[in-house]
DNA sequence: CTTTCGTGTCAAGAATAGTTGACACCCCGT
DNA sequence: ACGGGGTGTCAACTATTCTTGACACGAAAG
């Protein structure tokens, strides 16, 4: 498993999953990224922009709390 | 004043003085960056690294959304 | 068995975020 | 009048995010 970078931790695969099986490649044409940078965020190699945090958490609808997470638990 | 390139809004001068006059220099030492990338980001010139942000909602005591917003009106 | 889809990963490069050092301006205190 | 703190901004550089194109693997379908 990917290794983490940063201290952010995300729900995005959870996510996904909850809304019709998104698959990673759809969740990146929704928010204008590629499929590896999804795939890169989803696993924690790095941080994305503040930018791209707002339309990850505006695609499924909830708040950017509700997608990430700072340091908390470790 | 500075010209937007992101969509992403901020209160960070309303909070800075919300706690106690802090200056930008400050809150750059308080989340570990100089105090031209404070500036560059309160005054919307590029949209901070998730990390980045995290860290300025936790040196004011709030949430994300408190501190950023994303294209509402406008 | 062969194809297709979703995913993990890598390398090289483009684009953007953040650093360092500098100069200017304004306001306040001495 | 002089200094200092706080801010705005610039250029040049480093670091990180993100893209593009590729290859591999497992699962499910044909």
């Amino acid at each position: 498993m990917p290794r983490d970078k940063t201290r952010v931790r995300n729900r995005i695969r959870e996510l996904r999953f909850q809304h019709g099986e998104m698959t990673q490649k759809a969740l990146a044409d929704a928010i204008g990224v590629t499929r590896q940078t999804v795939n890169a965020i989803e696993g924690g190699k790095y941080s994305p922009t503040l930018e791209a945090a707002f339309q990850i958490a505006a695609v499924f609808g909830v708040t950017l709390n509700d997608v990430f997470s700072y340091g908390e638990g470790e």
